[in-house]
DNA sequence: GAAAACTATTGAGTTCAGTCAATTTTGAAG
DNA sequence: CTTCAAAATTGACTGAACTCAATAGTTTTC
């Protein structure tokens, strides 16, 4: 199982992704060609292509691996959350949002989430899909924890919550991928406002 | 101002807009070449890239005049709300979601939706993202009708409420578009019970 | 009403994502 | 060590979005 052949395909598939990832952050993705992405990871194009199935998800590949950072920090919240709930909840989020531009520019968010609705059969359109419901439990979890503490009310069901915080705050996100000039603190404070407004009414 | 030329110019960017919606549902959008439509709308491709930024510009353009129908259907509703809160909101949010497949197909959503996320400047993608706007805003007015009967909370900002469940409404509509399988029960029901509770936590 | 000034149309040409038939590399069996 | 089938790589090729220099049509000016 682990012959050459399954050393070079790991070594390949890190060389390819690590490639793009330069290219994609140095110029846009736009710009970057696979031929440029080929010639940078020593391989040629059809190869490239035997490893991603387009362009798009060689990209969305390099995001999913920054959304899984982006759980890992929400894990670590979750193991030990603030005591005030809204606190709490922002401190998560807050994690999310920390993360979400130390690797990646706007622009490639921008084309990631577009490709991921456009392509959703793609395999990491799949991936990346996959990776925003953890994100839904993971706020879920959050919300439950709160409810066990018993600062939140408990007759509502914690899972449709965090589905209403999860797909605003995502909505939030994307107009901020999309308004260039747009700063971080911005997007935070809009979504602190609308999280304090959730966490208000649920507040027992 | 009404000379030939302004003539013209009308004319065609009807003939090309109404070509394009035809080629678009008939066949996917990605199968239609620009120069089917520019046949179909007897000009050439040049003058085709002249009226619309990109293949996808035309495409949003189409979509965006079904949006201005769907705020119309919401308008109505607004006029004259259901008794019941949740009703009302379902009634508006019900209208929007039966407006949304008339004309479009679940492809052409996706692209459109991808589009407004990667090409934020195109003139088209401008105007799609101002009509969420909108939306947003219709529903803020839902809210705040309702605060003003006394059915709902008033310690509560409409504007902030209504936010919250566009942005969901909207993340729930992409799932849908995403997932060609999914049958447009599925989502109302998924949707009626975000919005239920919601409308739980804020009724007084 | 002729000519100049401006605006719109055209389609052949460029560029790049993605394909595929031919070639090379690999690992196992004898 | 040799052979061979399966797997992986290659790059010339295809097709479609988009461009732009040349051309045609329209309006304005005198």
């Amino acid at each position: 199982m682990t012959g050459l052949r399954a050393k070079h395909k790991v070594d390949r598939t890190r060389r390819m992704q690590e490639a793009a990832a330069l290219l994609f952050r140095e110029a846009s993705y736009g710009a970057v060609r696979m031929e440029d992405i080929a010639a940078a990871a020593n391989v040629s194009v059809g190869t490239l292509y035997n490893y991603f199935a387009t362009k798009g998800d060689l990209l969305l590949a390099i995001v999913s691996m920054e959304v899984e950072e982006v759980l890992t920090a929400g894990a670590a919240v979750l193991a030990n959350p603030p005591d005030d709930p809204a606190q709490a909840l922002d401190a998560m989020v807050g994690g999310y949002f920390d993360h979400s531009l130390v690797y990646l520019s706007k622009a490639m968010w921008r084309t990631a989430m577009a490709l991921s609705i456009e392509a959703p059969d793609t395999p990491f359109s799949r991936r990346y899909t996959a990776l925003d419901g953890m994100l839904t439990a993971q706020i879920g979890e959050m919300v439950a924890a709160l409810q066990r503490r018993q600062q939140l009310k408990s007759g509502v069901p914690a899972r449709i919550v965090a589905e209403v915080l999860f797909n605003n705050l995502n909505h939030m996100f994307i107009e901020f991928v999309k308004a260039e000039q747009m700063e971080m603190e911005t997007l935070r404070g809009a979504v602190r406002r609308q999280n304090a407004m959730v966490i208000g009414l649920l507040i027992r």
